[in-house]
RNA sequence: GCUCCGGUGGUGUAGUCCGGUUAAGCAUUUCGCCCUCUCAAGGCGGAGAUCCCGGGUUCAAAUCCCGGCCGGAGCACCA
């Protein structure tokens, strides 16, 4: 046996070749509903859509699978759009199934004058009950009258939920997906695109299908829970005798104790325990780039995790180690105590300090500040602190602990020696003289098992340097031996990871 | 219940289609050292996997076959 034939990619690329890909010829497509704010699971699938693309020379389809106006909404596209932006994500067409309604009306009368389909009357739970049983129901054996209740369906005999159209598939399929699937249903609503104008609507499994091969799309990817809807996806296509393109699944992207799923979120939102779609324990999109994530770290995330069917949750500090290897040079270094102890330093001239932004990169400059004798140190330095002790202020001096008091009152000191030892704690400070009241919020895991996390969102307070309230939002920053955070205000940053 | 899909170090993956060229590569995690006025980044090194279990085929199996166990998904007029 010889190895299958795969055109292989340019080198650099990092998912598996595509089976059948050509160079130059390569269509891809990511498909969202807009009926939400696009979260790390669209990111995987964008990127890998798009990467595909890219990889072959090919094209990027964004279309929004607009088929149910009574959940779709005009701000999810846009919303998913700013996302995809944000992302790097450049799609090469951007259209919607809805505008093909007409179309897919077509391919669904055809479908039914090729005795491929046929217009069912059934109530919803007799189906399921006819469904699960294996059983066809009549509307599905009447040849007669097939094309009359066609011609009903498009036009104005049934009302909402007195019919549908469905696909004659096989009722004793082991694969319940094959069982006489729904096609359209009649929705009364308004579509954000089309109004009111539209009643007959296609299912998922009607439209994507025919979309996918009227966009020209070669590759069609999606999660892996639509596994057993592949058999109905071609068999629609075989039917109508349209083009297949080749299909590819994946698992989904989720992390541990954070879902995705907007059943897991929405109350959230609803009962006002999380206040907005961007805040940064959410893993949305939005919430990501609150929290100080850059799209790059994200994409080479994604495309560290393959195209693996195995359902697994991937480590959120893999994804961090990328985020801080990206940001590290780019962040200049600030002091942030936390839970700040006062220090006195005996004899402390009142002086003005040059600190460097960056330990190795001079060119994201320096500050200055102005120290007198009184400082902060965190609470978790201060209580390590014995009368003795020298430790060094980073960037100012060696002080030495002349009293250790307790609940509460300053720690008193005197300067220390001039030499900077490798083994002595140095540690960040605040200058009273030059420093204001900060918050760092810390998101943490808003899931506990299927419980909400009430700890889900520490607030660190404390005092920075009055130079953070200089730094523009989405600054990214690392606050020395504190973690890496991006500004959110004068007075907060939200905190990416350590 | 029926059907389908997965199961490689703590974690995520590569390799599995075409059995041997590394008894398993990479990343993350973790430990040590170097560097360092950070517990960051960077450099070097180490730890960590009888490739779910049991049979079988074969000179040879993570890779093929059979059985089992565990996990997930689908069975909507949602996508």
């Amino acid at each position: 046996m010889k190895k299958k034939e795969i055109t292989s990619p340019p080198s650099g690329s990092q998912l598996p070749p595509l089976e059948g890909a050509e160079q130059g010829k390569v269509v891809t497509r990511f498909p969202p509903e807009p009926n939400g704010y696009p979260h790390i699971g669209h990111a995987k699938a964008a990127i890998i859509d798009e990467e595909y693309a890219k990889m072959y020379g090919g094209r990027l389809i964004l279309r929004f699978d607009d088929t149910n106006p009574l959940k779709e909404k005009l701000e999810y596209y846009d919303a998913i759009s700013e996302g995809l932006q944000w992302l790097g994500v450049k799609p090469d067409l951007i259209k919607n199934t809805s505008d093909d309604i007409s179309l897919l009306h077509d391919y669904g009368r055809k479908l039914v004058e090729l005795g491929g389909a046929y217009v069912c009357t059934c109530a919803q739970d007799r189906m399921r009950d006819l469904r699960a049983k294996g059983l066809p129901c009549d509307c599905r054996a009447d040849h007669t009258t097939a094309l009359d209740r066609l011609k009903g369906f498009f036009g104005t005999l049934y009302d909402q939920n007195q019919a549908v159209m469905r696909f004659k598939g096989d009722m004793s399929d082991q694969n319940t997906a094959m069982r006489d699937p729904t096609l359209f249903r009649i929705i009364e609503g308004d579509h954000p695109k089309l109004g009111g104008s539209v009643r007959i609507w296609p299912t998922y499994d009607f439209a994507a299908p025919i979309e996918d091969s009227v966009d020209g799309v070669t590759h069609a990817m999606r999660t892996k829970e639509y596994e057993l809807r592949n058999a109905l996806y071609f068999a629609i296509l075989d039917r109508l005798g349209l083009r297949k393109p080749a299909m590819i699944e994946f698992s989904r992207l989720e992390f541990e104790g954070v879902p995705v799923s907007k059943r897991k979120l929405r109350p959230l939102i609803d009962n006002g325990t999380i206040k907005s779609w961007d805040d940064p324990r959410l893993p949305t999109l939005a919430a990501f780039k609150k929290r100080g994530f850059l799209p790059e770290a994200i994409r080479k995330f994604v495309l560290s995790l393959g195209i693996t069917l195995a359902e697994t949750k991937p480590p959120f500090e893999t994804l961090e180690a990328f985020n801080r290897k990206i940001i590290d040079p780019i962040s200049p270094r600030l002091f942030f105590v936390k839970d700040p102890v006062e220090v006195r330093v005996r004899g402390a001239r009142e002086q003005e300090v040059t600190l460097k932004n960056h330990p190795t990169d001079a060119s994201l400059g320096s500050r200055r500040v102005r120290a007198g004798d009184t400082f902060f140190i965190a609470g978790e330095d201060a209580v390590h602190l014995k009368v003795g002790d020298e430790i060094r202020l980073i960037e100012l001096y060696n002080i030495k602990i002349a009293e250790v008091r307790n609940s509460g009152a300053p720690l008193v000191a005197e300067i220390g020696s001039d030499e900077i030892r490798q083994s002595m704690p140095k540690i960040q400070w605040t200058a009273k003289d030059d420093m204001i009241d900060y918050n760092v919020m810390i998101p943490k895991q808003l899931y506990i098992g299927d419980d909400y996390n009430t700890n889900s969102l520490e607030v660190a307070k404390g005092f920075a340097e009055s130079y953070a309230a200089t730094l523009k939002p989405d600054t990214h920053i690392q606050f020395v031996r504190f973690g890496f955070c991006r500004i959110d205000d004068g007075y907060t940053s939200i905190m990416s990871h350590r």
